[in-house]
DNA sequence: CAGTCGTGGAT
DNA sequence: TATCCAAGACT
């Protein structure tokens, strides 16, 4: 195996994007930092192609974000479609308001006053930071992770939760100039999108196949703690899911529509004063709902 | 810190 | 068919 130094992976990674970069609507030079910021909410635990649609509807809605700002809550939510995590909506509604007001309508640039906005973390304040203003930082979402994981630590997969060690080695492995750093840190991430994929990595396409830890070590298999997967059949996640959707397809949700979609009482009333206090639903009288006006 | 929060395509 | 997984944030 070659010696994976910085130089290395910068000139092997970075070739490669720019020879395989998708084109992305919250790409290129035409994007404003508003479609890089509405394009990362929605990307928040949401495959690219399903989030397409939604942001170019979107955008041509709510072009800015005093646009959505002046908007209600409830527009945000059935806007958001079946996109999934509709408090997502709700935050990045909310983060148009504190945009308006804290900042005259613009999108922050620094990672300090984009981390203070609503459904705004590490790595999304990161991601805007970086991606529409060209700042360095080290964005370290799922595709990152799995890359480092597997080029430098030689493992399959990385932990739960990024540990002290994991965002040691991703900053050592930052380009010392704002605009290298920037483009590393989406070439990284589309990397780990395009090539190395946590079910199937393509490593014969992979650029940096070379340098690669877990090639090296023979592709040992994940060993870490179980993986916790996430229950669905019968959770308060697919009965409010249910509810949402019916929210979204009428004006008015009755009692008797509810019992249709979940019929269990407890779970149903549970879920639906679960949904107001959210603030996804609105309870106009007893026995109908509604999304907020 | 571990649990919670949607949705649907791929394997 | 059941499970996994997809640019996380919040409590």
């Amino acid at each position: 195996m070659d010696t994976p130094t910085p130089a290395a992976l910068h000139e092997a990674v970075l070739g490669w994007y720019d020879d395989h970069a998708r084109e992305l609507p919250w790409r290129g030079v035409q994007a404003s930092p508003w479609s890089v910021m509405v394009s990362e909410f929605m990307l928040q635990q949401t495959p690219v192609a399903r989030v397409l649609p939604v942001h170019e509807a979107w955008l041509d809605r709510w072009p800015t974000p005093a646009d959505l700002a002046a908007d209600t809550t409830g527009e945000a939510v059935r806007m958001w479609g079946r996109l999934g995590y509709p408090r997502r909506a709700l935050r990045l509604h909310a983060a148009a308001v504190a945009i308006v007001e804290r900042h005259d309508g613009a999108v922050p640039s620094s990672y300090d006053d984009l981390l203070a906005l609503p459904g705004v973390g590490d790595y999304t304040a990161a991601a805007i930071a970086s991606f529409a203003f060209g700042r360095r930082h080290v964005v370290l979402d799922t595709n990152v992770r799995r890359v480092l994981a597997r080029a430098v630590s030689g493992v399959e997969l990385p932990a739960p939760a990024v540990t002290r060690t994991e965002r040691d080695v991703a900053t050592s492995l930052l380009p010392d100039d704002d605009a290298t750093a920037a483009t590393w840190a989406v070439a990284t991430m589309e990397l780990g999108a395009l090539v190395c994929t946590a079910r199937q990595p393509d490593c014969g396409a992979c650029p940096i196949a070379r340098m690669c830890a877990w090639r090296a070590a023979g592709f040992p298999a994940y060993d870490g703690p179980p993986r916790r997967g996430q229950a669905w059949a019968g959770t308060d996640r697919q009965c409010r899911g249910r509810l949402m959707a019916l929210a979204r397809e009428h004006d008015i949700v009755t009692t008797a529509q509810a019992e249709a979609a979940w019929p269990e009482a407890g779970q149903r009333e549970r879920c639906l004063a679960g949904l107001v206090d959210d603030g996804l639903l609105t309870q106009i009288t007893p026995g109908r709902w509604a999304l907020p006006g």
